[in-house]
RNA sequence: UGCCCGAUGGUGUAAUGGUAACACAUCUGAUUUUGGUUCAGACAUUCUAGGUUCGAGUCCUAGUCGGGUAACCA
């Protein structure tokens, strides 16, 4: 509890520490997660994970896993794993696994609670007929011809249509509510529907498939849960789900919309991203350029710095839109901390020091992480051929340019000054090499005559270096709000396709050949890399960039562009 | 067109009738053997109009703007 009281109060936190006070279900507070296994959890679900395991973790309380798998059309085993994967990666754990279709039994004997109270009717309408007879926002609805059938031919009709006498559609069960409510979700509501579909879970025991409205709010019930969270969209159902609860004389919980999370160049909607994973435009759900949690565990991202993340946006009853940087910050705050510090030149450029003897090579000493000096230091070997990032040399520099140019020097991290004599050019005229000098007296980067030079570049021994696919990530959206599709465009062709660059010659220290599936390390001034989980061979590791380093030059190179 | 919900710096949030604050972003500067980190500073906020009150971001009324909403999806 003492977390709870410590931390800020969001109007949910606000209204469960009231309830808890006031004694409210005996003080109890129990929660639920109520994915529906047709996809993979994204990182607004993340939030809704956190709130719902927070809130118990708080409160001293429990909460539940729920797949709420209503639809057999859409479900799958597949998601029912992924998800219980996720939510444990995230750091949580559920008091207890339910699915809603636990509970078909118990509802269809509500149902026919309903009909023998003359609350719920079998409607032979049909999808469009339904549609009709609701009315518009500005007429009431029409009552359905079939509104008054007897309780005994209801009976008798829903019976059969459990035991499989009628197609798909052919007839719904509805409750008997108020058909010219403000409240569309009070228009006699379809409870039921015939679906003769295999269910991932019950088989082919039902084609008698309740609707997620009718299945929900019971289901939180006979969970004992006090307070469903939920978001938005759902609160003109509450008056529905009520309304059920009511009729049933069963558990009340206390529904609470908050605002679901958005995410500035980021694609949240499930149907969408569903559409890039089975249109090939992604890898697959775990893709590190999906905004899903297997996504982003894969490109590198933590458990803390999610939850983090979770944290800081807040928990509010108003749609806004987070923006990406606070997302990155959170990720590089954490890495920044723990990630230890080793060398990968992305696009190498081949330096050869004049001066320095052949085939002779010397240790220099570099910390493994300067945020940690328990992390203490390691080796890593010097010699006459390096190779240097070729954005890390320019011919014709301007002035604030601190890195490599012709006549220029600067400092070898943890090494020597080093200073650049000579391009050499192949015959597309690309720069192949460069010709150096050191200086041998500024052993430890530092020069004995006081000279002092503006930068410090990272650089690797050429012929330990090993080879490596290195993956540049960045975002899948360039424009900030993906869903704003102009004119005639599709929202696909919004995609980045930058958001993938595979360096395929990267240059590696040689202890990253052992690195393992999942490892974290910064390349220096080059960002946060993770080992992939998937395509890393051993021997042959494959990275990837979880997210830059800020960088100072980028945003002082824009600046130039545009004065 | 009805109904429901919402509105605080560029962005995300706090202030629960009593000095509008925190974080991100941006910009300055310092430190720095990562143009990273760290540190110091700057910029900038209550949708509008009325009302209640000694006092309103907060309560009331109206308006404006934004979102949601008429699957046998969830």
């Amino acid at each position: 509890m003492n977390e709870a009281e410590t931390r800020h109060q969001d109007f949910i936190r606000q209204i469960v520490a009231s309830d808890v006070a006031a004694g409210k279900n005996d003080g109890r507070v129990h929660t639920r997660f109520p994915p529906e296994p047709n996809g993979y959890l994204h990182i607004g679900h993340a939030k809704s994970i956190c709130l719902n395991f927070g809130l118990a973790r708080e409160f001293g309380g429990t909460c539940n896993l729920r797949f709420d798998d209503t639809n057999p059309e859409k479900e799958d085993v597949e998601f029912v794993d992924s998800i219980r994967q996720d939510i444990r990666w995230l750091g949580f754990d559920w008091d207890n696994e339910y699915f809603a279709s636990d509970y078909f039994e118990q509802l269809y004997e509500w149902a026919v609670q309903l009909i023998k109270a003359g609350k719920a009717y079998v409607c032979d309408l049909t999808v469009d007929e339904v549609r009709e007879y609701r009315g518009g926002w500005n007429q009431p609805g029409r009552n359905s011809p079939y509104r008054d059938r007897s309780v005994e031919e209801n009976l008798e009709l829903f019976e059969r249509m459990k035991s499989g006498e009628f197609r798909d559609g052919e007839r719904t069960l509805r409750a008997k509510i108020d058909m010219s409510s403000d409240n569309m979700n009070l228009r006699d509501p379809a409870m039921y529907r015939i679906r003769h579909a295999t269910h991932h879970r019950t088989g082919d025991k039902w084609c008698l498939y309740p609707n997620y409205d009718w299945a929900h709010g019971q289901s939180d019930s006979i969970e004992g849960i006090t307070h469903s969270v939920c978001t938005l969209e759902f609160e003109h159902h509450r008056p529905l789900y009520d309304w059920y609860i009511e009729q049933l004389g069963i558990h009340h919980p206390q529904q609470i919309e908050f605002a679901k999370l958005a995410v500035s160049h980021t694609m949240m909607s499930k149907r969408r991203l569903t559409e890039l994973v089975t249109g090939g435009y992604v890898e697959g759900w775990d893709d590190p350029r999906m905004p899903t949690i297997s996504g982003f565990r894969r490109r590198g991202f933590t458990p803390d710095s999610i939850r983090n993340f979770a944290n800081r946006v807040g928990i509010t009853k108003h749609n806004s839109v987070t923006d990406l940087a606070l997302l990155n910050l959170c990720i590089r705050e954490h890495l920044n901390k723990i990630a230890p510090r080793v060398t990968g030149v992305l696009d190498p450029l081949k330096v050869v020091i004049e001066n320095y003897p052949e085939g002779e090579f010397e240790m220099r000493e570099t910390a493994i992480n300067p945020e940690d000096e328990l992390a203490g230091t390691r080796e890593v070997p010097f010699g006459r051929e390096l190779y240097i990032e070729r954005a890390d040399f320019l011919v014709d520099a301007p002035k604030k340019f601190f890195r490599l140019t012709v006549g220029g020097e600067v400092r070898l991290r943890n090494a020597y000054f080093l200073k650049c004599n000579q391009v050499v050019k192949n015959e597309a005229d690309e720069i192949v090499e460069l010709r150096c000098t050191y200086d041998p007296q500024t052993a430890g980067g530092k020069a004995p005559d006081g000279r002092k030079v503006k930068g410090t570049i990272h650089w690797i021994s050429a012929p330990h270096a090993i080879d490596a696919e290195v993956r540049l990530y960045d975002v899948l959206f360039e424009n900030e709000d993906p869903s704003d599709v102009p004119e005639g465009q599709d929202w696909k062709d919004q995609i980045n396709p930058n958001a993938l660059v595979v360096m395929t010659n990267a240059k590696l220290e040689p202890m990253l050949a052992d690195a393992s599936a999942g490892d974290q390390f910064q390349f220096v001034r080059n960002g946060y890399f993770c080992v992939d989980s998937k395509d890393s061979r051993p021997g042959k590791p494959v990275f990837n960039r979880t997210v830059t380093l800020k960088d100072a030059w980028i945003n002082e190179q824009k600046k130039g562009s545009v004065s």
